[in-house]
Order: structure tokens, then sequence, then C-alpha cells
DNA sequence: GTATTAATGGATC
DNA sequence: TTCAGACAGATTCGG
DNA sequence: CCGAATCTGTCTGAAGATCCATTAATAC
């Protein structure tokens, strides 16, 4: 008998009211073990809310406002008296994915109103999270392996590890519950099967780390550009982003780079990839790198015009050998071999702080982001976030005054959780938009702004509350970019509220004269445009 | 009927 | 990308 | 020494700016 969808639907609504992670992966894990074998793997992407597998580049081309456009109250018309399976809805999607060309958009309407018109209001509502990518049940992708592995009576850390290297979790799941840890023997670490890359640990200050002991460490500069993953294989180089999308066409000169300059072997490396000024090799902005980022039009052109540098720091394989278990200098020590005449990541080796401190101050004089702190032993965790890497990056912080609100989803209903911030413009006394934040405010906080906003209101629309410039907050942020949407043409990348300045007056906040001075000495260090 | 512009979705950070 | 909150397990504290 | 309090690691879900491609709509 095929599952029916009800069922898995029912399942998510179980999952959204209990808040216990450990009942959550007994309910999980009993359902899984219930399915068919043909139904694990769509069940596992439904369940999470992302209907492919990650390194699928299948994309529903569905959001929020082709689900209002379309007529999703209908009543349900149980066709021939099936239920929905769980299949049938994944076929539905993969149909969905398919469709393009000319009256897509249309198509894709139609589609959708029969799936919808096949279920019921409350299968309709988990679709719709799916079709979003927001479950809101509690169960991602890590409460899901943690299912999987107790379904299937095998090791958290290998199913763990398994997903880290190969980026299809609804496979790893019917693998390991029909073919146990034999079943999975067949998925191993091999050239254009992406990785999930090792991530590093935000560390707030150097005196932070230095509160204890520091043994040497290696500290590399930190750029600003995408992560990739190059597999290589005889002829064959592919180029793979963060989250194992490839993206091999955005770089073509760097795919030619290591065919000439690695010939001989096969291997998996890791970097990032940033944007150059020609003439000095300065960085530039991301903004400018994303203009070459999944580029179809043009491409020899912005090649010309945006040159992009490769800074390699990582080795996850050579010929026939994973290195993951090798420490972290052994492998450099590697890299360093096999890529002669490419560029390593710029680094020192030290556990001096003065010294590190002034490698720091070099890289952002350089224009670069800042320093990763490797430890020299690390092994390479793939998919993992360790304190065996650490990040440091420059903050930069202004006190800006608040002039809307939207109100919040989700957790945050009822609460006015997404601040408009604006800087002064002196002369005229005016202010100017230059972004948005939602980050820094506890729950409390949020309830108790709220009530303030509300307090200062002067007008409002569906979505956002409009308030009298009054309430200043202090707002730390990476980046200054020129902006298309702001009117002041400046928008800040990443704010985030550090706190609330009941003291200062709005008539004090940063003025858009020192937002515009902040922009050009970012660009003394990267390259002006 | 063709060229330009607007809306939408998905990717990076 | 950043951040806070929830949970689970580990460690430390107080009597 | 034991239960309680505190710390730590992991996971989840809030939502931002900007770029590109695709598709729809509008202008001429």
């Amino acid at each position: 008998m095929p599952t029916s969808f009800l069922n898995l639907a029912k399942l998510c609504d179980k999952l959204e009211k209990i808040s216990k992670t450990k009942e959550k992966i007994a309910l999980l894990s009993n359902f899984l073990t219930s399915l068919n074998p043909y139904e694990i793997e769509p069940a596992v992407f439904l369940i999470i809310g992302t209907p492919f597998a990650e390194s699928d580049s299948q994309t529903l081309d569905i959001s929020w406002r082709s689900i209002l456009e379309t007529n999703y109250t209908a009543k349900q018309t149980t066709l021939f008296n099936q239920p929905l399976t769980i299949r049938a809805v994944h076929e539905y999607f993969s149909k969905l994915a398919q469709i393009s060309g000319s009256g897509a958009r249309k198509k894709r309407k139609r589609l959708l109103e029969m799936l919808f018109r096949e279920s019921s209001p409350l299968e309709r509502k988990f679709l719709v999270r799916m079709i979003l990518g927001e479950m809101r049940h509690g169960v991602a992708k890590g409460l899901m392996i943690k299912a999987i592995a107790e379904a299937a009576h095998l090791d958290y850390s290998l199913i763990k590890r398994l997903s880290a290297i190969y980026g299809n979790i609804g496979e790893i799941a019917r693998l390991a519950l029909v073919g146990g840890e034999e079943g999975l023997s067949k998925i191993e670490v091999a050239p254009f099967t992406p990785i999930k890359p090792m991530l590093a640990e935000n560390l707030d200050s150097l005196d932070e780390l230095f509160k204890k002991p520091v043994s040497p460490m290696a500290i590399e500069y930190k750029y600003d550009g995408v992560r990739v993953q190059i597999h290589k294989k005889a002829d064959k180089v592919h180029i793979y982003s963060r989250r194992l999308k490839d993206i091999t066409s955005s770089f073509p000169e760097i795919a030619d780079l290591i065919k000439k300059t690695i010939p001989n072997h096969s291997c998996i490396l890791d970097g990032e990839i940033i944007a150059i000024r020609r003439n000095d090799q300065r960085p530039l902005p991301f903004q400018e790198l994303m203009r070459r980022f999944k580029r179809i039009h043009e491409v020899q052109r912005l090649r010309q015009e945006i040159p992009v540098q490769l800074y390699l720091f990582d080795i996850l394989l050579l010929d026939d050998k994973i290195l993951f278990d090798y420490p972290y200098q052994e492998r450099w020590n590697i890299l360093a071999t096999i890529c002669k005449g490419l560029t390593l990541a710029y680094r020192i080796i030290s556990s001096e702080k003065e010294e590190i401190t002034r490698f720091y101050q070099a890289a952002l004089a350089a224009g670069h982001e800042g320093i990763l702190l490797k430890k020299l032993n690390s092994p390479y965790s793939p998919g993992e976030r360790k304190k065996e890497w650490l990040k440091l990056k420059e903050a930069i912080h202004a006190d800006l005054v608040i002039i809307a609100a939207d109100w919040g989803s989700g957790r945050r209903t009822g609460w006015l959780s997404n601040y408009h911030l604006a800087a002064l413009d002196p002369l005229k006394g005016t202010f100017h938009e230059v972004g948005k934040t939602f980050k820094g405010l506890t729950d409390e906080e949020f309830q108790d702004m709220t009530a303030n906003l509300q307090k200062i209101k002067t007008y409002e629309t569906q979505y956002t509350v409009y308030v009298k410039p009054q309430i200043v907050v202090e707002v730390a942020f990476n980046e200054i970019q020129k902006s298309p949407q702001y009117p002041a043409g400046y928008a800040l990348r990443f704010a985030r509220i550090k706190r609330i300045r009941l003291d200062k007056d709005p008539s004090e906040v940063t003025s858009l004269d020192e937002i515009a001075y902040l922009y050009e000495r970012q660009f003394e260090k990267k390259a002006r445009i």
C-alpha cells in the first residue's frame, strides 16, 4: 500500500506541536520505518521542505507571490477518489520544476492548482510550506539525519559524515533503511561529487582568543568572494559552490588554469574566488564578483571587465587518497607541492598576539575581509563548523534611527521585528533609509519595541508601520554597498542591532556624509570602481 | 511583431 | 550571511 | 557525594542586499 500524503502532513502537524527534539526524532524514525522503499527518498525531501537534493539543479520557481495568485482555497475535489500519495506529490514537484519557456508561469499555476484541488486543508498547509521551503516544524536536515540513523539502527556520526560528503540526504535515507551499512558503502569521496566545505566559527576579538594560552596557529587572509571547491580528474574540471551547485561555467578561466597547472593528478581543492582590479590586482567589492556569478550573457565581456583571482587553502583528495584526517599543516604542504604556479591564501604561522594583530591589520589594509585562524593539527571536517577554524572580521558601527518596522512572521507573528534604518541629512534635517535589520534583539526587547513603536506611529500599511524618527539604535555591519534600491545610494551589508540608545537624540545619528565617507574609505583599501 | 522594462525566483554573501 | 532561543548532554557548584 | 545550576555544542528559523536569468507586460 502506498503511503498517503495526508499521513505525511499529519506527521508534520504533530512535529509542529511538540518541541522536544528527542520526541521529534522518535516520530520521524517511526514514520521512515513505516514507508515503502520507493517512498523514502521523496518523503525525506518533503518533510524537510526541500523538494530536491542539494546537488540537484532543479528548482520549483514558485514562491509566495505565485502561491497568492493561485486559487488554493478551492474546494477539494478528490479525483477518482484517489487520495494523494507521497510519490504523487513529489511527481507534481518534479513536473513543476520541468516547466519552462513561454507561458511557463501560467502552466505552473495551473499545475499547482490541480495539486491543491486534490488536497485537503491540512495537506495544502504543508504543501505551501514545502514550496516555500519553510516548514516551521523544527525539523531540518540536522534532525532528519538523527532520525535516519535511529530508524536504520546506525551510528549518527556515520550518517552525518555521509550527508556531508554526498548531497542527497533522501538517497542516503533509502540506502540506510534498505541496505544498511552495506548499502551505504557505495557512497564515497570521489571527483565530481561535491563535498560540504568545512566552516569556521566566529571570533569576536583577538582578546577573546588570548584569554587562554594559544599554541601556534595558521593565520590566513580571509577573502571576500565565493567559496569554491574544485574537482579535477583527467582533463575534466568542475567547480562547485558552498551549497554544492555546479558553477564551472561562471569561472571558465579558473577551470582552464587548474587543468593547465595540475596536469597529472586527480584532486579536490578548497578555496575562494574574488574579483580583482586588473591594473593593481586589488580586491573589488563582492558586488562586482556577483556580476560574473551564474552569468550566461556577455560572459566574455565581463570576463575582461572583472578578472577573478583564486586563492587556495586546502586539499581534500589527491589521486586516490582522502586527506580529511591529515592534519591541516600536512594538507597545506601537499597543497603547496601540487599547486605550484597557483596562488595559495596568504598566511603566517604564529601564536603571538602582536604579530597576529599586525597580520590582521595588514589583511584589512589590503582590502580583505579579515583573517581565519586554524589549528595546525585540525582535520578537515566536511560540513561542520568547528572551533578549530575561527574567523575574525571587522565590524563597522553606526547610530541610526528607526523610521519604520515590518510585522514579523512565524515565531515573530504579532511583533514589529524588522526595522527600517535611516541616516541623517543634517542640512535638510531629513532621514534617509540605508537598510533594514531584524537581528540583535531578544524576544523581550522585540515586545517592548513593538509597543514603543506603535506609540509613535504616523501611518501604516498592510505589512509596515511607519513611525516618527525617534528611536536610535547602535548598529553593526560588515560593509557599505552601493545601493540601487535606496535613494541615498548606499546600503548596509549584514546590519544587526547592538543596543538601543535611549540616551541619543535622532539629531545625533550618523549622517549620510559619514556613510559616504566610510564607503569611500573602504575603497581606499579595496579598489575604487 | 519586436524591443524595452517590470516582476519574480533563486543564488551568493 | 548574523543572531537568539531551545534542547540535550557535560561539567561545576553548593550543601 | 548527589541533585541543581551553569556551561557548551548543535540545531532551527527569523529575515537582509544584490546579482543574474527567465518570463510577463508594456511601448512603439
